[in-house]
DNA sequence: CGAAAACTTGAAAATTCTCAAGGCGGGTGG
DNA sequence: CCACCCGCCTTGAGAATTTTCAAGTTTTCG
């Protein structure tokens, strides 16, 4: 483990989710009970409740992780997979020939780590974006439960196809639609995220900058900004430095559907 | 199984392979002891040979693919992977707004329809590209083999991880790579695909028309073309018609490492 | 052999990048 | 508390890349 500013353990925050959705400032935790970490990660896999004895033999281990604070770096030798619980970062590929680009952005309930397995060591740089937590799953205790319990066994394997399932959208983006359609996809793919956990889907703050949007769309920061501007002057969003809100929803997915390459 | 055009069951294709490397006009399957099909999956699947005997459990169904034939069609209920004996197939992503991409080639030793799993459907068609030879493998059988076998389950997590990481090369080339490094990374992967499969890895013919390398590049067939001429002139390729020769290989290379977005 | 599909090439248009300059904002040190 | 600095963002203009449209050629296959 070569992360640096991460502390541990974790007392979970307790921050009660308001009934109301808010609009996401800060990405905060439910409020679980104190140490019963396995009833959580049932939770965060999308699993049954009645399999929280099984994922107490997991022995997952919850980390923090300071804004900034690398919880990966390519090269590192690969032993466990990681689930977000809180808060958000940002997975960083990188190829030989100095070329890298953001992969993927990461919250509540996403699994990380996943590409080490098959050569034993990480490829890419996991980095947090704002204070986060994640749970480290010893791989090989992940293996051992599969062995004995098939609904977990079934769960796992459900889930990596989902993480290939969610490149094959980032391949269809980068590969048929044009920039603007990029964007908008973009925007919105967030707003169903923040959706689902329970905020604001029409309003929340970016955590990344305008250079890693533009990382993973493939396209310049540059680009990016014209087209937070542009869209703002059509009035489909409002934009006030990383603050969003999404006001014509209808016209996003409208600009998605028509046109792009070919 | 909405697959037409298939037939089954096969007798290998009894076809020695040339000991000085051949060029790749037809893909053929290396010569195998009949109905052994077990020992070919071990080969196939990378595994040791000593996991055959597991592997007759898998009951692997093989089946023959014409031309043009669909072996999965978007939609399409999830009861099987299948893994590439010999020919050449495409994977076609689609989206809503009807957008298509080509989003793999495939061939020995590919595995087919890992996205299936986490919604029982699959979402992509699968088409062969030249007369071809697949195993299906029962999912089922998957999964009781994996609770059984802890080198077969470790074995299936890492091909999965694998496939992640393929799709990751495909995004850092959509991202971050210009037109003439994107089709120069697709001939050398080409290339090292039929090296590694003992053809020459400097002579081969593309399977696919220029649309569809266009689509998997995310460009236009016109650009693919012009790139083809061009590379040419530059003295880097041969191209005539489907058949390639590459010439300069450390051109290639070095056309990739330079430059790009940003 | 003929039709259809695939491919090449040109020219103009559209998209996106690059380079450059300036503005905003938040945090730090004086 | 204020000024300053640094990172981040915006905007413009020109350049480069890639697409689009169009026409003609070659190849494939029944």
């Amino acid at each position: 483990m070569r992360a640096l500013a991460i502390e541990m353990p974790v007392a979970p925050v307790r921050v009660p989710l308001p009934r109301a959705k808010p609009v996401l400032r800060s990405v905060r935790s439910p409020v679980v009970p104190r140490e019963d970490h396995a009833r959580e990660l049932c939770t965060l896999l999308g699993l049954e409740s009645d399999m929280a004895g099984v994922l107490g033999r997991l022995g997952a281990t919850p980390m923090r992780l300071r804004k900034g604070a690398v919880l990966l770096r390519a090269g590192d030798p690969f032993t466990a997979l990681y689930i977000v619980r809180s808060g958000f970062l940002k997975t960083v590929l990188l190829s030989q020939g100095g070329r890298n680009q953001v992969s993927g952005y990461h919250m509540h309930g996403d699994v990380l780590g996943i590409t080490g397995i098959s050569t034993d060591t990480h490829d890419c740089d996991v980095v947090a974006l704002e204070d986060s937590e994640v749970y480290a799953l010893p791989f090989e205790r992940i293996e051992e439960l599969s062995l004995d319990n098939r609904r977990f066994q079934q769960h796992i394997l459900c889930l990596f196809s989902r993480e290939i399932t969610r490149r094959h959208n980032i391949m269809l983006m980068l590969g048929t639609m044009r920039a603007e359609q990029r964007l908008a996809a973009f925007l919105l793919e967030l707003s169903q995220r923040y959706l689902v956990m329970g905020y604001s889907p029409s309003e929340y703050v970016l955590r990344m900058t305008r250079e890693e949007i533009g990382s993973y769309l493939g396209l310049t920061l540059e680009t990016i900004s014209r087209l937070c501007t542009r869209f703002q002057q059509q009035g489909m969003i409002q934009v006030q430095g990383r603050t969003v809100k999404l006001l014509d929803r209808v016209a996003l997915k409208r600009m998605i559907g028509a046109g792009g390459l070919q």
